[in-house]
DNA sequence: CATGTTTGTTAGTAAACCTTACGAACTAAT
DNA sequence: ATTAGTTCGTAAGGTTTACTAACAAACATG
């Protein structure tokens, strides 16, 4: 809109702009614009950019020197002028060291290249592990990754339950017993290595849109032995005012009671659809009948308490995350059918909700968008 | 965070970044320092900005030349070196036009200083106009301020019900008949000065933001004939990817039912908070406690409605805004007390929740705050 | 009164991108 | 076959920006 420095309508600047910030914002364009459209020439990305052939070509030079850019050779189609030269990322250059701490049971990791791809993947049994044995399982299986890799490592992500503030300090995180443990400090310290850690429903929602297909603002709702969510506004993740953004598994949904939470109160969305609280229900029922009622009842408290959201909001998407036999089908379709009925069709009727297609690796692949945007720029 | 360029975490940049592009930055940089701190000497900027003294220099010399800043003389306290020349924002070189289209029966419009001060007001009844009709009665109410005006005009800003768009133009404005009017374009056309047109609850976030002292992330609460929001997250308004964010009015509020809404649902937020309906019921009701009682299950209707905000924003900070004599008591104490009840104290028991102190005022200040964050980049 | 401090300016440098111009390599028309 | 036109990448030179270094002016202090 005005200065393509801030997002959206600029409010407050706050701090000073040298020239080489352009230039490291320039090389991140064009990192960006070969990593999101692929093989292209100088001059494709030049008119891609807005920046001249000259700019592009001294930003490309710089790049080559550094491994991350290669040359393709010559484009084949028959056009008049001198044929373009074809660059690319050097997609296997480096590669990046994902961990996924969120499941309940297991700590899991992974190598990705810069494509996102899972090239080699470990796990370790939490076994009840918490604190510093809990923090010692994780250096380990980074350990692990790292002596794999084949390639110069660009960074370690990790995506850890729990409050994370911006620092990659888990302020809390009960199920594997951290207070203010600083993770991100100690990675890096243990590994030398550039380290991002962040909450892991935030990780999955960058997941989503960059391998996922997001296109608007989005929310995801991560559903697993807690509830938790990330959102996506404006292209940008929202942290909250305490790093607790996306903390909804303990607010009250609807006025009509329902069972009581470990929190102590009454009815929190966790009570209706943690997967241990639905496996159970669904383990007791007696009826097809009667399980797909309790998937529908799960679905509709979910779109009662997400309907203040996309209202306030005007998000264009939901997507859920987890179980895809409890979630992908009866449950998305009443809670989808609740927010429409709850909200304004005129405001919010585009509004879509769907499942991602990512699977389980959705939080891997997220850690490893963290460490290409803040190593490259790129996502 | 990182570099300034993009807020929070960058993720793709998307647009190219000269040089030019910086000046104009750290131009609003110094401006914003001044606007902020208020009367400082160039190596005060300097020390405030991290610019040297040098550039500081440069840009003031700029700035004057357009009369934007002035020096005030030599500063009297005695210290060593030579005493410094001290500058300020010279807050009546310009005027604002600032229009509120918000209230049910009337527009109103003012002139306001830099400091976003009232210096005269205008207002003209609606009467029922709507259409091509109330698009003249802004017209009319813009051409007074401005003959009136006593220094060049900065700008105009306009606050509009309905949902706009980021080129101001509204998109829908049921009351006023205006559906994909492109009000900012014909303002603009018609009185050649730079013109911007927002939703009015989130011109009145903007003004509590620049005026009202909210510091963290907020959500703005508008109760009148209608009921709407606007959010600020990260420092920046949230637009959601319709425009049509903070539109909460006819969300469904609880799982017991309520009162039939004029958009055909049941039990939306304005069935309980709009003004007409609650000084319908307040005027029916036969004793203090049961007026009590009306106040009191609004707000806990309020609350119900944003405590999955709450939970997913992780908001530091509930304004409302509207009439004092219905909203300040028992209504806000009920809001917060259910807000609290119905999610997590260890998350989110910082929020606050209050009044506006800006008053009736809250949409033209706010008005004002778009003109001088998008001209001068300063708020 | 000499010394040290602070302010604001002047002069020169480095970095960034731009414009202009050109050779290389190709297609298409004559 | 030759000419004209197109496209690509690079080179040279210019402009803008903010920086460092140095300095004079103007003050306080011992």
């Amino acid at each position: 809109m005005t200065t393509g420095f801030a997002t959206g309508r600029a409010l407050r600047p706050t701090t000073k702009v040298l020239p080489e910030h352009a230039r490291g914002h320039n090389r991140s364009l064009v990192l960006q614009t070969l990593y999101r459209i692929g093989t292209l020439s100088r001059a494709d990305i030049a008119r891609e950019t807005g920046l001249t052939r000259v700019t592009v070509s001294d930003l490309i030079s710089e790049l080559m020197g550094e491994g991350l850019v290669i040359e393709m050779g010559q484009r084949e189609d028959a056009r008049p002028g001198k044929p373009a030269t074809l660059l690319d990322l050097d997609r296997s250059a480096f590669q990046i060291v994902g961990v996924d701490l969120s499941e309940y049971a297991t700590f899991r990791g992974a190598l990705l290249d810069l494509d996102g791809h899972l090239l080699d993947t470990v796990s370790l049994p939490l076994a009840g592990s918490t604190g510093d044995e809990a923090a010692a399982k994780v250096e380990q299986i980074i350990a692990e990754l790292v002596s794999r890799a084949v390639r110069p490592i660009l960074g370690i992500g990790v995506g850890s339950p729990g409050v994370v503030d911006l620092n990659g300090v888990v302020l809390s995180a009960p199920n594997l017993g951290w207070t203010g443990r600083d993770l991100q400090g100690e990675l890096a310290a243990r590994f030398d290595l550039p380290v991002v850690v962040i909450n892991d429903a935030n990780a999955a929602t960058l997941a989503e849109h960059s391998f996922g297909g997001a296109t608007g603002d989005m929310m995801l709702v991560k559903i697993g032995h807690g509830v938790g969510a990330g959102l996506l506004l404006g292209g940008t993740p929202l942290f909250g005012s305490r790093f607790a953004a996306g903390e909804i598994g303990h607010v009250m949904v609807g006025t009509d009671g329902g069972a009581t939470c470990v929190c102590g109160k009454v009815g929190c969305l966790e009570t209706w659809l943690a997967t241990p609280r639905l496996d159970a229900a669904l383990a007791a029922a007696t009826s097809d009948i009667q399980k797909e009622q309790i998937l529908w009842e799960a679905g509709e408290r979910l779109g009662i308490a997400l309907a203040p959201v996309v209202g306030a909001l005007d998000l264009a998407e939901i997507v859920l995350s987890g179980p895809t036999e409890l979630l992908d089908g009866t449950l998305a379709r009443a809670a989808i059918e609740t927010l429409r009925a709850r909200t304004m069709p005129e405001f919010h009727g585009n509004l879509e909700l769907r499942m991602t297609g990512l699977g389980e690796d959705i939080v891997l692949r997220g850690a490893a968008v963290m460490v290409l945007s803040g190593q490259l720029g790129v996502s």
